[in-house]
DNA sequence: CTGTATATATCGCTTAGTGATATATACTGC
DNA sequence: GCAGTATATATCACTAAGCGATATATACAG
């Protein structure tokens, strides 16, 4: 699963977003790290959906714009649940070897 | 960063290490999750060493066999930190949320 | 003498992400 | 009044990354 796709997860995990609202949180959430493209996001949310990891929320129209919210799904949240699990093990290794070779990792943010 | 790529940078992390070995240190370190096919594997020490982040350790013969073992640069290490601080701190965020609504991750063990 | 493990490397295909573009409303600054 | 920015959706062509297949070569087990 790339970041772009995690992220979007994560997001989601928090409650129902619609499509600019995710891409704001995704910036937000990692720091200015990963700017979502609008291809990108609609790509990551066609598969997602495909996949039955997000599905359709709601739509509503705000300021005569139409907002359609996506929400994870159960199965969703089962593949977060997974991937958060991996990769928080994968990075606690990497950290374990940074550290024995005398490299402190700054304890970033995140929000 | 792919998953793949912060893989074979936590592997040589280690210490330096030839082809064949990161692909098996990779299936372990990750419990067989990512299996780096060769082609994937030169895809990803090229553009490493493309970025400067591993570089030709030696070259040993063994059974017969060439052996080149790649290292990990001063660059790299740093690379593989910032990326190590930003996968923890994600996966942070997203076990907090997924802990909020109920669900418990299971503290997986990575090598 | 066949299959499996070790070990390197290349090539074409597919997919994911990027950049550009399009459309549309509302608000702010000049 | 008009340009620029923020909000909000969506599509499309290009590029790059990863995958699968293939090739080459040695050593060892069955």
């Amino acid at each position: 699963m790339s970041e772009q796709t995690f992220l979007v997860l994560t997001v989601l995990a928090e409650g129902a977003l619609h499509g600019y609202g995710i891409v704001q949180a995704v910036s937000a959430l990692s720091e200015q790290r990963v700017v979502l493209r609008v291809g990108t996001l609609y790509g990551v949310l066609d598969r997602l959906s495909d996949d039955g990891l997000v599905g359709l929320d709601r739509e509503e129209v705000h300021n005569g714009r139409l907002r359609r919210y996506y929400r994870l799904t159960e199965e969703g949240l089962t593949a977060l649940a997974r991937e958060t699990s991996a990769r928080a093990a994968t990075a606690r290794v990497a950290a374990d070897r940074l550290r024995a070779r005398g490299i402190r990792l700054a304890p970033e943010g995140g929000v």
